[in-house]
DNA sequence: CGAACCATTGAAACCGGTCAATGCGTGTGG
DNA sequence: CCACACGCATTGACCGGTTTCAATGGTTCG
């Protein structure tokens, strides 16, 4: 007897996960995102989703997988501006002929479809509006993480996020969440050099904050974590609390 | 004998200019930006104009002076996230009950107006998108600076940024702009102390890289020193360069 | 079995932070 | 008119977090 079935259709994909947790969605929304879901089209690691500077002609829906927006300095350093996860939009303007501000890169393997349009749909078109609002505060994180913080407490930071966002798209529980990235991304992340991390993710292990093993991260005192930090959760809309705590833990 | 008018109502204020770069207002848009720029609000230098997690009942239009959103972490640092320019929107939002996800202070003495609402004309909401995507993009611009950028690049970069922005609104031409906030300030917007700012202006300013006497900065080679950093100007729409360059400089 | 990629380690150098003091201009009240 | 406080810029000495450079190991995969 399976109580959960092994890799079935129960549970609903990431992304629509995500997204009917920010608006409440009407069956024809779920529809359109079950059609979207459908017609995934797969970009592979290290390849480019989308150029700085190109015109966006649509907007898409992260299905699966890992991407990053980036910023390469002439010299060839690189600095990840913010993660795209399952259920993040790309390429999400308000405006007419939209231009990319940065590059967006797959950094794993990544399912990608055509978000469906929100003219027909408020609660689409609200459900975009809170997933936009949402990046944005990440980004403010971000700067604090990069202007403030150290090296221990960007890592801390970021994993909290990473922690909470997949939460949300049903990807993180009690037992933590995949990993997919190198410590040299995360380096190229969080403003430092990947030797850095290295020294710091030991101290961090020692002291037990932090479980990073095989791809797969468990953070046992979240909140402790955050207190110390000073972080506290990303909340943009007065209606819905929109998180996505585990049930009852 | 004055070229240009000394006090007179002649060039239209800041935030009209700016936004009708921004977009193509019609004479209706126009009337109500003069109607908003009559209706300022004072706000103190140093006061809070809006809190963090705080309700936002309605957008807001910068119309004179310097804001700043800003974080404060638990042990008292500081972190200013980006700058608020006039003619810069405040609590700009798509969504529905929004919530500010940082909090704005005033650095100068601040006048504010309620935005004219964007739901009678497409031009209006049009600028005021594009307007949202600009202040995105120079958040990223902040990304870059404080992940990867030294003391210096990351000064010049950030005054490069005033520049072209104070331009937009027609408030910094060939002789450069107001700069109405201490090193201070500067350091808790570039994630530095202000000992090291200090000691960083003194050697661009004995370089010749950088101008700033009581309370004026020009940099009398921005060309250049875009280059050396390697900054592009910040362009979110195909449609009009949005940009105002020197006149024939 | 070698190539490629990633994690790990060590030693030395450097950038920026910290602490503390001084200077300097301005406004203000005695 | 002067004394003083206040905010801000400046300076010096020292410390420490992070980078840099270079090498070693481990694992996977063709």
């Amino acid at each position: 007897m399976s109580i959960r079935p092994v890799a079935g259709a129960a549970s609903p994909p990431p992304a629509m996960t995500r997204l009917s947790r920010l608006a409440a969605l009407a069956e024809a929304d779920l529809a359109a995102l079950r059609a979207a879901e459908a017609d995934g089209k797969v970009v592979r690691a290290r390849r480019e989703i989308l150029a700085e500077g190109q015109e966006i002609t649509e907007t898409r829906l992260l299905l699966a997988g890992w991407a990053a927006r980036v910023r390469l300095l002439p010299d060839g350093r690189r600095q990840f501006l913010n993660f795209l996860l399952p259920g993040d939009l790309v390429g999400c303007c308000g405006h007419s002929r939209p231009l990319a501000v940065a590059t967006v890169t797959a950094l794993t393997d990544v399912t990608l479809a055509t978000a469906p349009p929100g003219a027909g749909s408020a609660a689409l078109r609200e459900a975009y509006a809170v997933s936009r609002a949402m990046e944005e505060a990440h980004l403010l994180a971000q700067v604090v993480r990069l202007g403030r913080l150290n090296a221990q407490d960007r890592i801390g930071d970021l994993l909290l996020e990473l922690d909470e966002r997949l939460r949300l798209a049903g990807l993180a529980g009690p037992d933590g969440f995949e990993l997919p990235i190198t410590q040299e991304t995360l380096a190229d992340a969080l403003g430092l050099t990947s030797v850095h991390i290295n020294r710091m993710l030991q101290l961090m292990r020692r002291d037990g904050g932090v479980v990073w093993r095989q791809g797969r991260v468990r953070l046992p005192d979240p909140a402790g974590l955050a207190l110390r930090i000073g972080r506290a959760p990303v909340r943009v809309t007065a209606s819905a609390p929109a998180t996505a705590a585990a049930p009852a833990g």
